[in-house]
DNA sequence: TCGAATTTGTGCGTATGTATC
DNA sequence: GGATACATACGCACAAATTCG
């Protein structure tokens, strides 16, 4: 059905965004159906989807797999301390990337050696080829995935080291600067340059989200006397978190 | 065709993205159009659209009615310094906001007598309704604008004094710390959260984008002594920048 | 200038897998 | 197990924009 307007997809998502926007469907309810929305509209099945699809890739709704599609709760941006600093919560931080105020984090790590290509390469200082210890990261915050990270170290640093494998040995899961410290490297300054994008479908299907939902990308290098010793890419969901910078002045 | 792995338009998206990453499928040339791509991967005409809507969601392609979907130019992103250290390459940062690599910056400021909201009241730490200033800034970077500002400051700190007015006097344009320190506010810590979203289209008029443009907001907020002196939106387009934050550690 | 071919965008109907209730 | 609902997938049709001979 051609109206000379807009299309019929878009008509359909807007009347629901509307019913979102002024009350009439609160967060945590249930859209009507795919099939009543067919019927309600009188559109057809892929008119409907796409409605549904619009109104998730803007994060309005949410979609689960045999149950309904839900409006979601605009979340209050939770914040992620990134400078050493405790929130004025009072949270415990027992690692940088845990910092979250009042989280109970959790996460997963995997370790792989590999060359360094051109762009860690020139991040760490070194030849592209030398090798590297890649460890890529998934952090929880109480079950939901917050948070993904690549972590790369350079073996010329800690190879041949007990702190080698991150995850691995006393120190495991402690954080780059004790890690460092343990093997006598003293991380003296971070560098953390923060970007913003779209996200890519693999990173929000664990973070959960749909492609396009906007992710923030923090570059992260640890330096000491001046020398890369590690850098990573963080990966945050920019719809639940923000990122909290604490400096002195002068 | 059931895979028991990923969905197939997830395969032939993560396909092309790779193309366009390793430089196979170069900035503004053409993909292949949905029937190619229904050919070369053998799969349904369905599946060869929704793999271009997630690239085009995740902002690596564009779609052209008539012409084809085309690889987007990804500008190198500059450096926005954001804390007191000056970045490696030696710019000279004469404010903060101007810590731009190489940047020879100018910006327009106009300022109104306004109530507190409740929103800023709360950065604030004052009542709503109690007068404060509010400054709307345009950062440009060479002629283009780079970055847009909002900030607020409590006239029970400024008020009558010679600086009440961000941008007049012996001081304008100088910087937050530098007028605070005229009147004996010694500004001595900030905290800037980060956050991230799609532009809105009033923004990317001046930043000069396309509405869906991923922006960056950095809510700041500068202290004396532990109470709030100012607070500032700042709003970076995410494609063009990047916020560098060095830090010292522990 | 015209017209044909191509390509995107929208839309329809249907089928199947699988998660949830 | 059965019913419901979402997610994926196939095939087709047509309008509008663009390209090109």
């Amino acid at each position: 059905m051609t109206f000379g307007e807009q299309p019929a997809y878009l008509r359909v998502a807007s009347d629901l965004r509307e019913k979102i926007a002024n009350g009439s469907l609160p967060p945590h309810t249930r859209l009507p159906s795919q099939a009543r929305i067919r019927e309600e509209y009188g559109v057809s099945d892929t008119v409907a989807l796409e409605a549904r699809k619009v109104l998730m890739a803007e994060g309005l709704v949410e979609g689960r797999s045999g149950s309904g599609t839900y409006v979601r709760e605009r979340p209050v941006p939770r914040r992620v301390a990134r400078s050493g600093y405790r929130p004025a919560t009072g949270a415990t931080p027992f690692r940088q990337e845990q910092a979250v105020e009042g989280a109970r984090g959790t996460w997963d790590a995997r370790s792989e050696q590999e060359e360094a290509g051109l762009e860690i390469a020139a991040r760490l200082g070194i030849e592209p080829g030398d090798r590297v210890m890649r460890t890529r990261y998934v952090y929880r915050d109480g079950g939901e995935a917050m948070m993904v990270a690549t972590s790369w170290e350079p073996l010329a640093v800690t190879g041949r080291t007990p702190v080698m494998l991150p995850e691995e040995g006393p120190l495991g899961g402690c954080g780059v600067v004790e890690r460092m410290a343990a093997i006598d490297v003293v991380v003296d300054n971070v560098v953390e340059e923060v970007g913003a994008r779209p996200g890519l479908a693999e990173e929000l299907l664990v973070l959960g989200g749909v492609p396009g939902h906007v992710v923030m990308v923090v570059e992260r290098t640890f330096y000491a006397s001046g020398l890369p010793v590690e850098t990573a890419d963080v990966v945050v969901p920019a719809d639940r978190y923000r990122l909290s910078y604490h400096l002195p002045v002068r």
